[in-house]
DNA sequence: AGACATTACTTAAACGTTTAAGTAGTAATT
DNA sequence: AATTACTACTTAAACGTTTAAGTAATGTCT
C-alpha cells in the first residue's frame, strides 16, 4: 500500500506546523488562520489528495463512529432486512457497522461483543440471545452504549426496541377463532427468550383457560428445526383432538412448517388454518395468501440507531423502551 | 463509559515500565523479562480485566484487521448469504468485516470507498457495479488489497472470484431447449455488468443464429424491476412469436416474473417452462419445482476471503483470477 | 582482573491526529 | 511610551500501543 498523505506531509510542503493544518482542514469556524495560509494548505491537500486518518482521530477522540450489530444469522432476511436500514441510518450520522451473527448462541455472542469492544466500537445493537444476560450487564456495568432489538430482558433496565409479541399473538389466535378454528396449536422455539414466552402467553391467553391444552403448544429447538417442526406437526395433527390451525411462532418456523403440511398433503386452510409470525418472500409464492404478523422493521431498525447515536453523544440518560405495534395482514390462510 | 485499562495502568500497578507490560502481554515468545515480573504482570493485567485497544494497536501497525465488504444491496438473500460466510472466514482470520450496501449505484459505492478507506480497511470485497471501474482502478493504482467477487471487469487485471456465467447460462439454454421449448426469452438487467453480457452471451450461443431473436431477449432497469419485468412478460407473450420458455438472469428476476406469470394465469411449465439465475427461498412454495442455476456460494465466499488475507499479508503478488462452476439444478419447471 | 556476554529491564520515538498553551509581531488604547 | 489586545501562527502533550536502542547489574571466560 502506498503511504498514504497525512497533515505532516502537507504541513512540510506548506511550510507550516502541522497544527496549522489540522486547524484549517478540521475546523468549521476559522480559528486565527490567515486567508492566504488557509487557501494554500487546503490546495495543497487537494492536490495530494489527503483523507484524514480515522484511527488517529479515534485514538485521539476515543471515538471509533462504529456501531456493533450482533444479530442471530445475518443471513436470516429478518435480520438482513435490519441490518440494511441499520446501515443507512448509521450512515446518515456518520456511523460505520461491523456486524457478527451469534448463532443464538451466548458464548458467540460474548466473543463478538469482547472482540467488537477490542475495536473500540462506541456503541452496539443487540438482538440478544438466550443466557446473554450477564454480557447485556456487563455492558451496562461498563456503561458502553448499547440498545437491544428484536428481544429483551424484562429483569434488566436497558435500552431496547421491540414489538408488543403478547399483542400480536394474542391478535393472531383470536383471528384464528373467529375464522372458526377450534383447535389451535402454536409451533414456538424452546426458549426462554422473552420475545418468544410473551408471543406464547398471548396465544395462551387468546384461547383462555378451558381451550387451551399443553399438548397444542410444542416447542422445538434452534439446532434442530427441520426434524422439529415435522415432529411437531405429527404431535398435533395426529394426537386425540387434532388441530384445526396452527400459528407458527416465527418466519423460519412457519416456512419450514408449510412445506411439511404440503408433503402430508394437509391443504391451507380448509384441513388447517395458519397464521405466521413475521413476513417472508417465500409466502408470495404459497398457493394459499398467507395471513402473517407484520413487524413494522423500519421502525424498529431506525429508532435502535437513534437511541443509539443519542446515548453515545450523551451516556447515561435514561433508558428508553420502546415497544411497536404489530400489524396483523389478514389473507386467506386464517378461515 | 468507564475509563479503559491500559497498559499505563498496569504498568503503574507493577511498578515497571509499559515496554515491559507490553512486551509481557503482547509476545509469545519470552523476551527476556523475569517469569516472577512476567506472571505479576499477567495477574494483575487479569484482575484489571484488560482488554487491548485496537485502535492503537492499527495506528501502530498500520493494519486495522478490519475487511469492508461491499455489495449491492445486503438484504438481498443472495448478498446476505455471502456476508455471512464472508463474516465467519474473516472471523477465522482475525478479521472483522464492515459493510456497505451501493444499490448498484456507482456514486454511493464510491462513497463507501472513500468512506471505509478512512476508516483504515485492510482491503475491500467488493461486487462492483456498473460503472465503477475507475473506483476499482483507483484502489489497484493506491495498492489497496481488494478482491471482486460475483461480478468484474474483464478489462482490470484484478483479483476476482466468479461464476462462469456464460457456461452456466449456456446449460441452462440448452436445458430448456432439450426440453422441448422452441421460443425461448430471456429476461435480464439492462446493464453492461460483464457477469450480465456472460449471461446473455451464454444465451445466445445456446440458441444459435436461426434460433436466437433479438425481440426475445428483454432488458429491464434495476429501478423499476416490478414494472420492468412486467412489460418484459407483455412482450414476450403477446409479440407474434410467443415464447414458451423463460429463462431469468437473476433471483429477483425470477421472483418478480413469476408472481406475474401466476397473474396472467400462465402454467409452470405447460405454459411455459422456466429456468432461473440463483436460488431463493421462495422457490420452494411455488407449485412447481423449479430448474435453477446454483452458484457455490460458499466456495466463492471463503476464496474470497483468503485470497484477501493473503493479498494483504503479501502485497503485490501476482493477481488470482478464479472462476467456479455452477451447478444446474434439474427439477420439474425445464420440460 | 579485565573484557565480554547475558539478563532484565527502561527510555524514547513513532504511528496521525487534536488542542491547550505559548509566542512573536503588529495594532489599538491610554 | 507603555500597556493591552489581537492576529497568526507554533510547541508540545496526549491518545495506547510497539519496538529499536540503551543501561545497569550480574555472570563467565581467559
Amino acid at each position: 500500500m502506498k503511504k498514504r498523505v497525512s497533515l505532516k506531509d502537507i504541513a512540510k510542503e506548506a511550510g507550516v506546523s502541522i497544527a496549522t493544518v489540522s486547524y484549517v482542514l478540521s475546523k468549521q469556524q476559522n480559528t486565527g488562520v490567515s486567508p492566504e495560509v488557509s487557501e494554500k494548505i487546503k490546495k495543497i491537500a487537494r492536490k495530494l489528495n489527503y483523507r484524514p486518518n480515522q484511527i488517529a482521530k479515534s485514538l485521539q477522540s476515543g471515538k471509533s463512529h462504529t456501531i456493533g450489530l450482533i444479530v442471530a444469522d445475518i443471513s436470516n432476511p429478518f435480520f438482513a432486512q435490519i441490518a440494511r436500514i441499520i446501515e443507512d441510518e448509521a450512515q446518515k450520522h456518520g456511523y460505520t457497522v461491523v456486524f457478527g451473527s451469534s448463532d443464538e448462541k451466548a458464548s458467540k455472542s460474548e466473543d463478538l461483543i469482547k472482540f467488537l469492544l477490542n475495536r473500540q466500537v462506541d456503541g452496539f445493537i443487540i438482538a440478544p440471545t438466550e443466557g446473554s444476560e450477564d454480557q447485556i450487564q456487563f455492558l451496562k456495568e461498563q456503561n458502553t452504549p448499547f440498545v437491544l432489538i428484536d428481544r429483551y430482558f424484562p429483569g434488566l433496565e436497558t435500552n431496547y426496541v421491540v414489538v408488543d409479541n403478547y399483542k400480536a399473538a394474542y391478535e393472531a389466535t383470536k383471528r384464528l377463532m373467529f375464522g372458526g378454528s377450534n383447535n389451535i396449536g402454536m409451533i414456538a422455539y424452546t426458549a426462554q427468550l422473552h420475545h418468544m414466552r410473551e408471543r406464547i402467553r398471548g396465544y395462551k391467553d387468546a384461547l383462555g383457560q378451558d381451550k387451551y391444552d399443553e399438548l397444542m403448544l410444542r416447542e422445538v429447538e434452534f439446532s434442530q428445526i427441520e426434524s422439529g417442526v415435522a415432529k411437531a406437526i405429527d404431535q398435533l395433527v395426529g394426537g386425540k383432538k387434532p388441530v384445526d390451525a396452527i400459528f407458527f411462532a416465527t418466519n423460519t418456523l412457519g416456512i419450514t412448517g408449510l412445506k411439511y403440511l404440503d408433503k402430508l398433503a394437509i391443504n391451507v386452510p380448509e384441513d388447517m388454518a395458519v397464521i405466521v409470525f413475521d413476513e417472508s418472500e417465500a409466502f408470495d409464492f404459497f398457493y394459499c395468501p398467507l395471513t402473517y404478523v407484520k413487524q413494522p422493521l423500519s421502525d424498529l431498525a431506525k429508532k435502535a440507531v437513534t437511541i443509539l447515536v443519542e446515548e453515545i453523544a450523551e451516556p447515561s440518560r435514561k433508558v428508553v423502551k420502546i415497544s411497536f405495534e404489530a400489524e396483523l395482514v389478514i389473507q386467506q390462510s386464517c378461515t
